[in-house]
DNA sequence: TTGCGCCAGATTGTCGACAAAATGAGCAGA
DNA sequence: TCTGCTCATTTTGTCGACAATCTGGCGCAA
């Protein structure tokens, strides 16, 4: 899993967790407003420690607030969405590129492998599109770290672009490019 | 500026800039415990606010926490430092190709005439080294907006970078590297 | 009827007090 | 002297109450 299980956390951060996951899975709609008390109260907390998660939210900018009225989760026009997208484009590429000069063969061998899963899974049931995601994701996310960049490992792991791939998903016409990916998947292993 | 001025603020976001300005000139040193009730009362505001602050800026990443242990400035190590400037490096790099494409004359001339001001100062008074940060600062700063991607304005002007711009500044042995730089600050507006 | 101001309810911002956990000093025993 | 335990102090975590601000609806006058 992506996301750092709690171990010793306090209420703040459990509730930062638990929005965190709430937004990217979209259980909690863009914009939607976010009432203090109300959260507070399902959570079985009180204010405080919410709105340190709020705030906390806020800086990881996966949360807008305006002064005196209140945190909206954030929305992503489209535009922000081609933005992020050209990043994610820019970092990913660095990324391949050290990841190429750094990992070990047994590294490439393991990603191998889990392309060899990933195939077939997708023969089996036409993949459920969710496990599909799940898995593109372990992909990249192994490439990252094959850059042995923690900043990139932040960045690219963040609640942010986790928002990023929900929204692709949600608006997803994507179902049937899970081939040609695959084979993209391939060449770029093969590249390494 | 950068930073963006407060306007009608509440104490926490008060009391986040105020912080996050006092950790990237470097007036809190890298690794500082950063005592809640201390920092409180030197503000004058209660811990709640203050508390907020903190959980802000560790969304940003600009601070640690160790439940139960308090806050601390978060340090760049070296590994960490060559990891931010590698993306640094990827996100001015693409920042700069999209500009090429979307900035205006206009906006270029007035790019030259920044690097005209630049080179003036560098030559009246070998340039006061802040100074000369600050116009350098300007210059990517323009080109990251040149590029009309907010993501990319957002990151590369967040106080993260900030805080990279201070560590080169202190451990700066490169006053000497004025002249060139601005050289290569002329190709690129020519490249443009 | 329509627009304006005003009031009540709801929501956010702030504070102080208390509980829980960590820190460090001092002391007893090996 | 050194080690490990105990306890007081400090610091962090949480809560509830109160103040400030906003929202929406109501009534009044033009």
């Amino acid at each position: 899993m992506l996301i750092n299980a709690p171990q010793q956390d306090t209420l703040a951060d459990k509730a930062t967790h638990r929005l965190a996951q709430s937004i990217v899975t979209g259980e909690l709609a863009q914009g939607q407003k976010l009432n203090e008390s109300e959260l507070a109260e399902r959570f079985g907390m009180g204010r405080g420690p919410l709105r340190e998660a709020l705030r906390h939210l806020e800086g990881m900018r996966l949360v807008t607030r305006i002064p005196n009225a209140g945190v909206r989760v954030v929305v992503l026009d489209r535009k922000t969405l081609s933005d992020l997208y050209a990043v994610r484009e820019a970092l990913e590429g660095m990324a391949c590129r050290i990841a190429a000069t750094q990992m070990s063969d047994d590294e490439i061998e393991q990603l191998r492998k889990l392309l060899d899963v990933h195939e077939a899974q997708i023969r089996k049931q036409g993949g459920k599109v969710y496990a599909q995601k799940e898995g593109d994701l372990d992909f990249h996310y192994q490439i990252v770290r094959g850059s042995r960049n923690q900043m990139l490992m932040d960045l690219l792991g963040s609640e942010q672009y986790q928002l990023l791939r929900m929204c692709r998903y949600r608006t997803s016409r994507n179902a049937e490019r899970t081939g040609p990916a695959l084979q993209q998947h391939r060449q770029i292993v093969e590249a390494l």
